[in-house]
DNA sequence: CTTGCGGATTAGACTCATTCTAACTGATTA
DNA sequence: TAATCAGTTAGAATGAGTCTAATCCGCAAG
């Protein structure tokens, strides 16, 4: 059950290809809704399958293409850990990753602005960081929380 | 050219073994010694070919076994980053990864204790975290620093 | 000494996420 | 209509990592 975009939801992504000067197009957008439908940290396959669901024809892919073009953009956010199959993340917010060992679930921590300040204080000088990518592994004590 | 172990080195290496109810092998010691040679994140193939210098018969298998039984008793931590091939680091201190865009090098930032504890402050009621893995990912200016 | 056991090692086959390639589509421009 | 060009597609290729089955080796029992 897969909703269709907002208006303010299609407008983000409209503006934010065309910074980058790439176009709308209807796999994007059934990539972008599967993303925003359930937040739940999908892999590339689990968001083919959904997005099959709403678009038959759909490849592969170009699934790995829209979700490259929309990191690229700044839409979205790759999530890994160790070495399992990339996660994706519509999540723009500062934000950790905490991965729950027994679920293998993605949760999102909120990272408040001061601790990511103090974060970036322990950087030497002349070390110039774009990303800081935090992730916590261990065990979640909860029902079904936080799948944001 | 790579030096033996130190006493000391070896002690650790056998404790540690001995600890998981493991044997201390030459190939074991091979791989161990090349880790403390050169600090600088090898992958697994970088450690074979380094390894192969003092022990040419050794197998890629057995540098994957003897790697992952030193992840597995604590002597050595991994490193991701993206999903490129894991690095292996022998610096058990608490610290950061940064990833040097323009080379790929990876260097260890010191972590102060009170920002892993800030770190810790953010997870909710109910998350129990066994590892925090930090990493930066940008520039830094410098010709040939800390490759530890 | 020699036999048997079990952990360690080995080479090579295999897996599987991701990337690459080359052909095709469809909208837009000349 | 033809040319162009971004986007899409199926399938092949890549490559890190894992698995498998055979072999090795140190050691304890006979």
């Amino acid at each position: 059950m897969i909703q269709n975009l907002t208006e303010h939801d299609r407008e983000q992504l409209q503006e934010a290809l065309g910074k980058s000067g790439q176009k709308v197009t209807p796999q994007r957008e059934a990539v972008f809704t599967v993303l925003l439908a359930q937040r739940d940290h999908p892999t590339v396959d689990e968001v083919f399958q959904r997005a099959r669901e709403v678009m038959p024809g759909l490849s592969l892919a170009t699934v790995y293409n829209c979700l490259e073009t929309f990191v690229g953009c700044g839409l979205v956010r790759q999530v890994n850990h160790e070495r399992e199959s990339t996660r994706y993340c519509p999540n723009l917010a500062p934000h950790a990753h905490f991965r729950d060992k027994a679920t293998g679930r993605v949760h999102d921590i909120e990272l408040p602005p001061e601790v990511l300040k103090s974060l970036r204080s322990i950087l030497p000088p002349g070390f110039d960081s774009e990303v800081i990518e935090i992730s916590f592994h261990g065990r979640a004590q909860s029902g079904e929380p936080t799948s944001n």
